[in-house]
Formats: structure tokens, sequence, C-alpha cells
DNA sequence: AGCCAGGGTCTAA
DNA sequence: TTAGACCATGGC
């Protein structure tokens, strides 16, 4: 299957895809805290925030102000500093994306990587959800899921080189099939490499049937 | 009770 | 360039 293909049995599967968050600094701010996290935590830390999570808000905070509202979300001592990178780093374009619209990407992402705390994943996720520029987020999901539908995976490299050459460069799609790669993964345990019984690789193996016999 | 959750950095060989 | 230690908490 080609990525398309499999963007197109997802879609018809999962139905419309959300997109994680319209408000870029909620995307990067969320982005660190989940990290080796359940996403339950990140969820209760925003919530008790709220309308309030913007750079100044979180910037005004105290060092321990910080720590105690992310404390649940774990690693917090070290997501404290990341967000305080992070959003120093923002101030650069003064909080708004379209000032960053002139940098090409390449760039964006290294600037995001030199951040202690933001790896290859987190610098994807913020890229494209925030920014809305393409390039695919490659995860344990993404891996999983991947490999469930019998495709090698290879490297993270190889695996991103893969979509990222059958979609073309596109931040929304990129970013709509990452939430439903999300959906099929949340709906499956870690433990079935297989996925034996899912209604969604079910549909898939009947898309290979039928498109290798397309009309009788 | 122990394992896992959407990671990333640093160090050592 | 890869393996292992470390960071910390909540849920089951």
């Amino acid at each position: 299957m080609t990525p398309e293909e499999i963007y197109t049995a997802l879609l018809e599967h999962y139905g419309k895809p959300r997109w994680w968050s319209e408000d870029p600094y909620t995307v990067m701010f969320q982005s660190v805290l989940v990290q080796n996290t359940a996403w339950t935590n990140v969820e209760k830390t925003t919530e008790a925030i709220g309308s309030r999570l913007s750079p100044g808000y979180i910037s005004a905070l105290s060092d321990e102000e910080l720590g105690e509202a992310i404390r649940s979300c774990g690693f917090f001592r070290a997501k404290a500093k990341t967000i305080r990178a992070l959003t120093a780093w923002f101030g650069k374009y003064g909080f708004r994306t379209e000032n960053a619209g002139n940098i090409p990407a390449p760039e964006l992402r290294n600037e995001l990587l030199s951040l202690k705390g933001i790896g290859e994943e987190t610098a994807d996720v913020i890229l494209v959800y925030a920014f809305r520029r393409p390039s695919f987020i490659i995860d344990a999901y993404t891996h999983r899921f991947i490999s469930r539908l019998g495709i090698r995976c290879g490297t993270d490299e190889e695996l991103r080189l893969f979509f990222e050459n059958g979609l073309g460069k596109d931040a929304e799609l990129y970013g709509y099939f990452h939430w439903l790669i999300l959906e099929h993964g949340k709906a499956h345990c870690r433990k079935t490499p297989l996925c034996q019984g899912c209604p969604f690789i079910e549909a898939c193996r009947n898309w290979l049937e039928s498109s290798r016999r397309p009309e009788a």
C-alpha cells in the first residue's frame, strides 16, 4: 500500500481526524509535557491552567510555580526548563508563528532541536501542528502501525521518507495522518504486534484484495 | 507490586 | 553508533 492508500483507508475507517490544537503555544506546551507520559496527565495539567495558558502567563510563573503546575506529568524539573527554553525561543518570533514564515523548515527544525529537551519527535509535532510545516512525525505508534500493515519500517529517517515521498509536502495532511495513526494506536494494545481481529487491518486486507482484481 | 505511558540527554565503549 | 542510566509521576 502506498501512503496515500493508507490514508484513504484510515479516513474511511476512523472518520474525520482532528487537529492537535488551533493554538500554537498550546501545541508547544503540551508536546513537551506529553513526553514519556500518559496523555491524561497532560490533559489534567492543561485543564487546570485553562484559558490562561499563554507565553506571558507561563513566563511569569516562578520556577517553583511552574514545576508545581506540571508536576503530575512527570520529569517536571527537566520539562520546566524545556518549556522555558521553548517559550524564549518562540519569543524570537514575537510569539507568532506567522513571523517565522520566511524561515525554511529545516532551519526551524534545527533551531528546535538545539533546545535541550526537544528531540526529533517533539520538533516534528511542533513543526506540523503549530507552524504547519510538513515534517512527518515518526513515533512509536507510527512504527507499530506501519509494521502491522506488513510494511518494513527501517529507521525513523527511512520511515519518514516513505511518507514524505509518497504524500508530497503537505503539513495539514501530515497532521491529520498522524492523528489517525493515534486513533488506531489508542484502540489497540502495544503487545499485539499483528493486531489480529482489528477492523482497520481487516479493511486494509479487503482493500488489497479488491485492488488486486478491480472488476469482474 | 511492578510495569508502563506518544522522549530526550549524557556518557561510555 | 549504540547501549544503558537517568529524569519522576499517575494509573492500573
